[in-house]
RNA sequence: AGGGCUAUCGCCAAACGGUAAGGCACUGGACUCUGACUCCAGCAUUUCAAGGUUCGAAUCCUUGUAGCCCUGCCA
């Protein structure tokens, strides 16, 4: 079955809460259309979390037969970075989500943005406020008592006015008047007890320059951007479900027709594994990885380098569903996706992780015969390929045992296996060095049982992988694993992180077949569960392959 | 005067008063030129707890409990 009828199976199952509620606005014509967006501050690089978002909301956009909008919330000049535009555009590029010719910043609608504010002046329902910022958070209240009115509460509309248009032409210092909603200092919702809607900044912004020294702050902002831009549902995470009131009275203050609604979901994170962008800004910077995109990372950038499909990322959004109670995701389920979608298009292709020489004795001497092998079983378009195959070959150390445990069923004296697309052959001994260490397995074949004769007269538990000893590629591999918290993936309250050990492994060699022919610039491979390997590429699209005598080495054979 | 949200299997997650879907993980077994894949079987008498309403409750009511978020001129 495909990964298709797969989430198809699952959309006739069941719908999530959001898909209700737009099947029910569609349904009772609150909205004639819709339009999804997503919304990044341009602060960093894109991780699985945002993957989720991004799929969410151009997958509902689609479904629907809605449009999905690219939008920057770049309101805020001193986080951000023009550098973060560009890997956030190609991220979402890469999972296939298309915003068409619809991208957007925020940063485009500071006229618009501003002239809401006067708006808001003009009603009566913002001012202008000259309290520090400390005398401003004295004066909220805390939790649980209510807060208590700006003396600046009540200016005239007429000075407000004047003011603000103070702000806007750079008349004051950073810091020294903001502009405030009128609502409520008693409000139990502390976002409502008359939130800074603007402040000033006198700095350059990635995109607008000089041109402004007054920011609009999110809660007034975010609205205004998606009634612009029609948008009838702003999907956002848990913590802004407190910010709705203010969102809604945004809306309603500036009388927009046909008003979007927020609705709030739970953020995707990973068990034991570092999410968020705080914490992974913070191993960046602390030069704990090698950049944004190191494999041991779950960015998109990183996931892509070590081997993640964009097919996989969605089914595994698609397989975890949305909902509002905070969760975390099995990693093993993330492996499950790629296992998925790998198996079917990658070559499966043997390799050798720590050699040990076989040597078939009664084999020729100097013959070389090329054997063929299918690239995937599973998938016979893939074709075949020839390997050569002669006297001496490698197979895995681990596949042969002088002492074979209980159930083993690979090599050891007097055993017979069969080497993978080759022949059968029979363990006749070993040698080893003075330590004691096996440098040397011996070996004869049945000429009888070669891959493709239709040999059937006996069979063999075990199939081993091998590489020639000629002509395998020699190449350094680098097994990564998760860059794994044993807490939570969160910062301790000291700020450090409770990293695994081993987070990365480095095999000093492996040896592979001649197939890879540009294996000279195979220095880096990547180790997924089960036995998924990918080239490490910063530049282009990974290639897969699989090896499969991973699968026994990592997964399956447990003694 | 605190407010908001959430609790269903080890992990996600359906169920919308009619008798606990599905996936991941795991455990058996079959098959196998990859100990993989595939296949078949198993895996919540019970939904945070305790009461109540009802012929019938995960769903409704009451009272608790636990977790997450909120006191940026961040988003």
């Amino acid at each position: 079955m495909t990964m298709e009828n797969k989430m198809e199976e699952k959309d006739i199952v069941s719908k999530n809460f959001i898909e209700q509620i737009i099947e029910k606005d569609l349904e009772n014509g609150v909205y004639q259309h819709i339009q999804t967006r997503f919304p990044p501050e341009p602060n960093g690089y894109l991780h699985i979390g945002h993957a989720k978002s991004i799929l969410l909301n151009y997958g509902l956009a689609q479904k629907y037969h809605g449009k999905f909008n690219m939008r920057f919330d770049d309101t805020n000049p001193t986080k951000e970075k023009t550098e973060f535009v560009e890997s956030i555009l190609a991220d979402i590029r890469w999972l296939g989500a298309d915003w068409e010719d619809r991208l957007f910043f925020a940063s485009n609608y500071f006229q618009q943005m501003y002239e809401a504010a006067i708006t808001l002046i003009q009603k009566g329902k913002a001012y202008v406020c000259d309290l520090s910022a400390e005398e401003i958070r004295a004066y909220r209240g805390s939790l649980t008592e209510p807060g208590k009115e700006s003396p600046y509460r009540n200016r005239s509309v007429e000075e407000n006015l004047k003011l603000f248009e103070n702000m806007k032409n750079g008349e004051y210092e950073d810091g020294e008047k903001v502009l405030r909603a009128k609502i409520d200092m008693a409000s139990p919702n502390i976002n409502m007890r008359d939130p800074v809607i603007y402040r000033v900044a006198h700095m350059t912004h990635h995109n607008t320059k000089d041109t402004w020294c007054i920011y609009p702050m999110y809660d007034f902002a975010h609205p205004i951007e998606d009634a612009i831009e029609h948008i009838t549902h702003s999907i956002c995470t848990l913590e802004f479900e407190d910010h709705r009131p203010l969102y809604d009275w945004v809306v309603k203050e500036l009388e927009y027709k046909e008003p979007p609604k927020q609705i709030e979901f739970a953020k995707l994170y990973l068990t034991n594994v570092v999410t968020g962008k705080r914490y992974i800004k913070k191993l960046v910077e602390d030069g704990i990885v090698d950049g944004w995109d190191d494999p041991r990372l779950v960015t998109i950038a990183a996931l892509r380098r070590r081997g993640f499909t964009p097919e996989s990322i969605k089914m595994f959004v698609e397989l975890c569903g949305v909902s509002k109670a905070n969760s975390s995701v099995d990693y093993a389920m993330l492996e499950y996706c790629i296992r998925e979608d790998l198996k079917q298009k990658a070559p499966r292709y043997m390799a050798v992780l720590d050699p040990i020489k076989l040597v078939i004795d009664n084999y020729p001497e100097g013959k070389v015969e090329y054997v063929e092998a299918v690239n995937n079983p599973e998938n016979e378009a893939m074709g075949t390929r020839q390997i050569p195959f002669g006297r001496e070959i490698y197979i895995e150390r681990d596949d042969f045992r002088i002492e074979p445990p209980k159930k083993y069923f690979r090599l050891f004296p007097g055993n017979e296996v069969r080497l993978m697309h080759a022949y059968f052959v029979t363990c006749t001994g070993y040698e080893t060095d003075s330590e004691g260490k096996v440098t040397v397995v011996h070996a004869t074949y049945d000429p009888k049982t070669k891959c493709g004769s239709g040999f059937t007269e006996r069979k063999v538990k075990g199939t081993i992988h091998w590489v020639p000893t000629e002509t395998a590629i020699k190449a350094e591999v680098r097994l990564y694993e998760n860059l794994v918290d044993e807490e939570k993936g969160k910062l301790n309250e000291d700020g450090t992180l409770n990293l695994n050990e081993h987070s990365m492994q480095i095999m000093e060699s492996c040896y592979l077949e001649p197939a890879f022919s540009g294996a000279k610039a195979l220095d880096r491979f990547q180790f997924v569960r089960n036995g998924f390997f990918c080239i490490d590429s910063k530049d282009s699209a990974p290639d897969h392959m699989v090896l499969n005598r991973i699968v026994s080495l990592k997964s399956s054979f447990k003694l």
